[in-house]
DNA sequence: CGAATTTGACCCGCGC
DNA sequence: GCGCGGGTCAAATTCG
């Protein structure tokens, strides 16, 4: 198959998960700026993925809709249980990969896995395993295109990726080591 | 054996 | 008010 990137305008789908305009306050760029500033630079994706995913990020395929909900400060009763939902920041990419969950450097726990209504394959949603941090994410794969999978965050992680601080941790000593001199 | 996943039930919001 | 679609829970099961 060729390899060139469907039009993503041409995919409605992709904006229906965000695309209810509540209250606009159209949002803190700063959060998921740094969301995804943070997912962008580490790249910690393995095999293919991240292959993929740099270069649907550098071509226009990968699409990122952006929107912030504000589900109303009220309190809320979900799944049989009270729930405080203050402001979630929402962001949402499209990856060509295989895989259907990406490493992206923090835990998932899978809670749940719905099919949904325009696709044929369902959608699983996961949670960051890390107690302090509700993050949550859902991961679909287009029933159009199966080698499309949308990634939608919900939330801003409140602690460190545990990865990235794998990683950077021997540099940041270097780093501290030629300080010293 | 503990942690993660699976999966059906349950709950809630929304449109008709 | 009811049914449908989507999100979450939690017991059972599987996995490492």
């Amino acid at each position: 198959m060729e390899n060139h990137d469907p039009p993503p305008q041409n995919n409605p789908f992709l904006f229906n998960p965000l695309e209810q305009p509540q209250e606009q306050g159209l949002c803190d760029f700063d959060s998921w700026g740094n969301l995804f500033s943070a997912q962008n630079s580490l790249l910690l994706l393995n095999g293919d993925a991240k292959e993929t995913m740099q270069r649907a990020s550098a071509s226009s395929s990968s699409l990122m809709a952006q929107n912030e909900e504000e589900k109303g400060n009220k309190e809320k009763r979900k799944g049989g249980r009270l729930k405080k939902t203050t402001r979630v920041p929402r962001f949402a990419f499209q990856t060509r990969s295989a895989d259907d969950v990406l490493d992206d450097g923090y835990r998932w726990r899978k809670y749940g896995q719905k099919s949904v209504k325009n696709s044929t394959y369902p959608r699983s949603y996961y949670r960051c395993t890390h107690h302090t941090c509700n993050v949550k994410k859902q991961v679909q794969r287009l029933s159009k295109d199966t080698s499309i999978v949308v990634t939608t965050y919900e939330g801003i992680h409140n602690h460190p990726c545990e990865k990235l601080m794998e990683t950077l941790t021997p540099l940041l000593k270097q780093i501290q080591f030629l300080a010293s001199l």
